[in-house]
RNA sequence: GGCGGCAUAGCCAAGCGGUAAGGCAGAGGUCUGCAAAACCUUUACCCCCAGUUCAAAUCUGGGUGUCGCCUCCA
């Protein structure tokens, strides 16, 4: 059984599927005007992991993360660089799909829909709210009137009142209510823009998700994610567009990830202290920052610097290494019958599994689920350490498997064999014989520009590739 | 001002009433042509003060500190 917090019940929950092997999961995306940042990494390494999850539990997953590619941020850099919309938002999904591949994001069956590729679906929801009396338009405006609702606020748990008296919301005499938000956005001239009853204009920010759900997902999602940022206002009015329309409601469960900080404040583009992914892919390969994001429970805030990263990255070095340890033990592994020590073992870490298994269902404790594995690890480096390998059973092949399995929820890498570097292997075997250190170094240092590390253990010559 | 988080070793970080996981860094040892990896050993009065309980890092109340949202923001 598998619990998740609910911001909207502000607990965790035993999570249940509107239908019984299938989820959908809907992640608000970037608007692609700008590289991606650490920030915006969180939930998208976060969420990556929650759906590799539940496919692991044998959930079919249908997971969208949306484009916004048409907003003032996108016209403001299209006007600032002599550009158009398009060819910016174009730019930047390119690279975002390039920042993806190296999070190892399961970019192969995400869904990406574009806002600018539902304008109608827009249009016609809107006007449907309009029908139905949610909404209203003005000179070319169409607002979403919150006081028709009764629960405006159920998520982030805010009051009408104490909104419109935080004196924040811009003085508009155009809207009825202060807090009345935009769906469509007449048109200034030079914008890029649509046709609509309303005259021309584009689709304001919240409503692109609400449609674009429906479209993909249905009515009612399972599961809503994002970063509690957007809790207020984007995600409360998601519901309220969605569920006037529907009557039904929007997501069962709405997943938030905490903030990541540089020395214990937001990252923001606003405040300047943002690393973008291009920028620290050059430093780290980029499955050290997953792994750091996953170092952490999603829901509290981490602080983000190269150090803490640096700390990550030698983690994780001991995990793969670990698994290549497991790996040698099994391939040098004659098969004979189980001693009681193996079995013992054989259990220990099914039992270390399970304990995986458990964190994760804990609303994906990344955190403790990864210590389970360094368990693991330990107890395999162990055994190598004390065996020989000829001596060796197969003490438990399958739990290498699962190993493999579920290291690979949190990070999926792939690993091809290349006879060159084996070959090279038995040439240094020979020098090494023949205690010719000299052309032994060689190699060595050889492989290792290539990217493959060597070393000498008490049972042979173990390689690995650099990270 | 309103609403909501968080506070655990030098650092990062789990913990959800039963007496403190895991990782990084450091120190010592084992192995070793060198290097690397690995193994063994080693480090916590859980922000403060009350309270509830046989039992509290965990629950309650009050402090202190800190962050987020209320405006574009992952």
């Amino acid at each position: 059984m598998m619990r998740l917090y609910n911001t909207l019940k502000r607990k965790k929950e035993e999570f249940v599927p509107i239908k019984q092997d299938k989820v959908t999961i809907y992640v608000c995306g970037p608007t692609v005007y700008n590289y991606i940042h650490v920030g915006n990494a969180r939930p998208l390494v976060v969420f990556d992991v929650l759906r590799r999850y539940l496919e692991y539990k044998k959930f079919t997953v249908d997971y969208l993360v949306n484009f916004t590619d048409i907003d003032d941020k996108l016209i403001n850099k299209a006007k600032d660089e002599g550009t158009t919309v398009k060819e910016i938002a174009e730019k930047f999904i390119g690279e975002y799909l390039h920042d993806a591949k190296g999070l190892l994001l399961k970019e192969e069956s995400t869904n990406h829909p574009k806002a600018t590729e539902h304008i109608r679906d827009i249009v016609d929801f809107i006007q449907e709210l309009i029908e139905k009396d949610y909404a209203y338009s003005t000179n070319g405006d169409v607002y979403f009137n919150i006081s028709k609702l009764e629960d405006y606020g159920k998520l982030s748990k805010k009051n009408i009142d104490d909104l419109v008296s935080g004196a924040r919301v811009e003085v508009n005499e155009i809207k009825r209510n202060p807090m009345d938000f935009t769906l469509w956005k007449g048109a200034k001239p030079g914008e890029p823009s649509w046709e609509s009853p309303w005259g021309k204009g584009r689709p304001g920010w919240h409503i692109e998700c609400s449609v674009m759900a429906r479209r993909y997902l249905g009515d009612t999602i399972d599961i809503h994610a994002g970063g509690e940022d957007l809790q207020f206002p984007h995600h409360e009015n998601e519901i309220a567009q969605s569920e006037s329309l529907t009557g039904k409601p929007f997501a069962n469960y709405w997943l938030h990830n905490a903030m990541i900080n540089v020395e214990n404040q937001k990252m923001s583009k606003s405040l300047m202290n943002f690393f973008t992914i291009r920028e620290i892919s050059k430093e780290f390969d980029l499955e050290v920052l997953r792994f750091f994001i996953l170092s952490a429970h999603y829901r509290k805030p981490v602080n983000f610097s190269r150090e803490f990263v640096d700390q990550a990255k030698n983690g994780l070095e001991r995990l793969y290494n670990g698994k290549e340890n497991l790996e040698y033990l099994i391939n040098n592994t004659k098969e004979k019958a189980l001693s009681d020590e193996d079995i013992r073992i054989k259990e220990e870490i099914i039992g270390l599994k399970d304990k995986f298994i458990d964190s994760m269902d804990d609303d994906i404790n990344t955190a403790d689920a990864i210590s389970s594995l360094f368990e693991i690890v330990k107890v395999g480096n162990t055994k190598l350490s004390q065996d020989s390998p000829k001596d060796l059973v197969i003490f438990a092949h399958e739990v290498l498997i699962e190993l493999s399995q579920i290291l690979n929820i949190l990070n999926q890498k792939e690993e091809l064999l290349d006879e060159e570097i084996t070959e090279l292997i038995e040439k240094r075997k020979e020098a090494r014989k023949n205690k010719d250190f000299k052309l032994s170094d060689e190699i060595r240092d050889q492989l290792k520009d290539k990217g493959i590390i060597l070393e000498d253990t008490k049972d042979g010559v173990k390689w690995k590739r650099v990270r």
